[in-house]
DNA sequence: GCCTTAACCTACTTTCGGTAAGTTACCCGG
DNA sequence: CCGGGTAACTTACCGAAAGTAGGTTAAGGC
């Protein structure tokens, strides 16, 4: 009979707004972004659709907006990993770990940020690019400690081999979470990783 | 004044559909899923829409469609190009050079196959998953073959990653088609690969 | 030469992103 | 306590593009 939110309720724009994009964030991991419709995202909020578009003005803006909110999650939450580790091994296996348990355990974020990318054309696929740019810079930055004698054409490279395995390897994993543990993931990979800069190392 | 094609002809359906997949895939290329209207493809094949629906049921169908023949085409390639090989390094190095100068070439396909994937919900993205699955299950028996001694699971981690570093290397490379050139990129990747996997081998 | 059939078109409905123009509730100074 | 200004919110609409119903024309077989 009476809706479960007591009764629609005035909030002020900064929490609404919160509220919108963890609605949004919520319906588009399920549905996807084509069909998601703002109508729905709407309701869910207990709003009507122009206020979508007051406050973040298209569907586009929206998910740009959900998506740079997990964007800075995730960077946050592997940097904060990285931070308390010395050897560039150590480092890039917290980092690694970290990743992986940032996907387990934000399943919705990570479908939006990486699974479903460019479903939205030009700024969104931007902004997803940026997230890879972020990891890569952190990613290039240990390599090069690691191996600071290999041409920058390759360093590169192989922070793009690693950036796609891991994104690969995580998605791999959301579908088979009983295959392999967070821990073992992040332990082949980074294994995979060592292995292959060996000849590059000091 | 007059239309460049001679005058609007009839084409059997055979022929017909052809000509709309090989429009289709240059507009969706393009202009990504989203942007491209039904209108546009009907247009630049010198058809009204309806002929579309008809023979592809609708706009998902279409790109499904059209993503199935590039889908097929890159399977053919490589397994062509693994063919004459004998070790399993040359298997996989002429597998991945085969991968990137298919990218290098169809780089529309290749956009629509793998850079603007889940644009298209439910149907289309089960098939970018497939020609994953084509590709791993190659590269899968691959690395068998080098290290039989390893746990499957692990095989099946190195694949994903393996695929996940190759779409991310040729992603890059159309971004910066000077920095490496597709024979350093498959032979870095190789590399890379063999020296991840060294520890298992016999 | 007719007649079936398949290629093709015009003209429409529906859905959904987006907007214009207003209405209501909350807060704050007097 | 009260009025008024602002910001949260709404209803009612537009236009573009996906998708469809039903009719028309040209090619090929007998």
């Amino acid at each position: 009979m009476s809706t479960a939110t007591p009764r629609r309720r005035r909030m002020s724009r900064a929490e609404r707004e919160r509220q919108m994009l963890d609605v949004a964030e919520q319906v588009f991991a399920e549905h996807g972004y084509r069909a998601t419709s703002m109508d729905e995202i709407a309701d869910r909020c207990g709003v009507s659709k122009p206020m979508l578009y007051e406050y973040f003005g298209s569907k586009d803006g929206l998910f740009h907006a959900a998506m740079a909110r997990s964007k800075a999650e995730l960077y946050e939450t592997t940097q904060k990993a990285m931070a308390g580790a010395t050897t560039p091994q150590d480092i890039l296996r917290r980092g690694m770990l970290a990743y992986f348990e940032f996907v387990d355990s934000h399943s919705g974020s990570f479908t939006m940020l990486l699974a479903a990318p460019l479903t939205v054309p030009p700024e969104s696929a931007g902004l997803v690019e940026e997230t890879r740019q972020q990891q890569s810079a952190l990613i290039t930055g240990v390599l090069k400690s690691f191996a600071p004698d290999a041409p920058e054409v390759m360093l590169e490279s192989f922070t793009e081999i690693i950036i796609g395995g891991c994104e690969r390897l995580a998605l791999w994993r959301t579908r088979h979470p009983d295959r392999i543990s967070v821990e073992d993931a992040a332990s082949h990979m980074s294994e995979f990783c060592w292995q292959g800069l060996s000849p590059y190392a000091p």
